[in-house]
DNA sequence: TTTCCATCCTAGGGGCTCTAGGATATAACT
DNA sequence: AGTTATATCCTAGAGCCCCTAGGATGGAAA
């Protein structure tokens, strides 16, 4: 008998393509197994249940996602790293669905598990900095990037859910969001406490 | 024995409060009829499987959903209309967690039921009329609404899957990226066709 | 070569989905 | 009121998935 030579990784990456092929939710251990050669009690070995291995999926995409942008970002400013970050994202999403989902999906994770994955953290450092040449200041710098973020999740979730009717391509919508957002950025509005009207 | 007259409607209400409760994912026909008193089997007279439930669930949300906002931007224009509206998005989204998730899946409908349910081109027609006081034209109108819809779903999104650390409350984030959003609707940019820097 | 351990297996229990076919409550009709 | 008809609900059972327990075996170290 040939060993399939499973690892957590391996197993993680099969589960990862499996949810790009047919969707997060879809990923389960027998399909997963399958794919591997294996029964699926073998894959216990190396990973503790479905919600482990889903979790595992969710920070390895986050990863991906991170790098994805840093490459983008890289050596840029303004609105050229605003443009980049963003289509780095929303291509990270179109092209991996299922791993994007992952990202999203507010499962239980092992603490010692996130802690050694540098992703998320990342992430964060990279939207603070790619922020840094628009000039705001704490807390508008906080709410800025969570509006980014906002923004481009929930583009990418509509459209991936077919959100968007078919008169006018989400393309196009995209780009001038950016340029919305650019203009927001560049013209953050002051805050109005006090200013009931 | 007593029937325990069950109907579609009281069948897809049982699966959006266990949704509301549990997860949108996590609605089982077998859990619905342990709810409802009955056995998984009788609920296959009302609702052709788990997918047509969750669609019907989805339906039900989406028209929730809207009327909500309808009654919240009554008689309201520019930035009232525009806070009402997005709170009220907001609001359902946290009192129901598992029926907001279901109106985002993108599950396959039974067409003929999309027609009945006045929900999702209501929502259109409301977050166009809301719009309309701020002077956009097509196609920034479309484009406008687009962006309102994404930050209001990435925000809710994120915010219910735990994605803001805690250094800051999203509430204050939600104050000022309505302002931020009155703002850029009120200096939406114009295009720049040909405009390469 | 022998030992040993991680890897992979078989076996099996429990839960969920869904179909087929049978019983019965309720409403309609005579 | 008695009968009929239909929708409602049931039992039985097959198939798939999750997961555990415990047994075999490949491959590396001694």
């Amino acid at each position: 008998m040939v060993r399939a030579g499973l690892t957590v990784e391996r197993v993680t990456i099969a589960g990862a393509e499996l949810a790009d092929e047919v969707g997060f939710e879809q990923v389960t251990m027998s399909e997963v197994a399958r794919r591997l050669g294996v029964k699926d009690a073998s894959l216990y070995t190396h990973v503790r249940n479905v919600e482990d291995l889903r979790g595992r999926i969710a920070l390895l995409a986050a990863d991906e996602k991170t790098v994805r942008i840093a490459e983008a970002t890289a050596g840029r400013a303004g609105r050229d790293a605003l443009v980049a970050f963003a289509n780095a994202w929303r291509d990270y999403a179109r092209e991996h669905p299922g791993r994007y989902t992952a990202t999203q999906t507010p499962i239980q994770i092992d603490p010692e598990l996130v802690a050694k994955a540098p992703g998320p953290r990342r992430a964060v450092e990279l939207t603070y900095s790619m922020l840094r040449a628009y000039g705001l200041a704490e807390p508008d710098l906080t709410d800025a990037v969570r509006v980014l973020r906002s923004t481009f999740h929930g583009f990418v979730a509509l459209e991936a859910a077919g959100g968007f009717a078919h008169e006018r391509s989400p393309q196009q919508t995209w780009v001038r969001a950016l340029d919305a957002l650019h203009t927001l950025l560049e013209h953050w509005p002051p805050s109005r406490e006090g200013d009931p009207k």
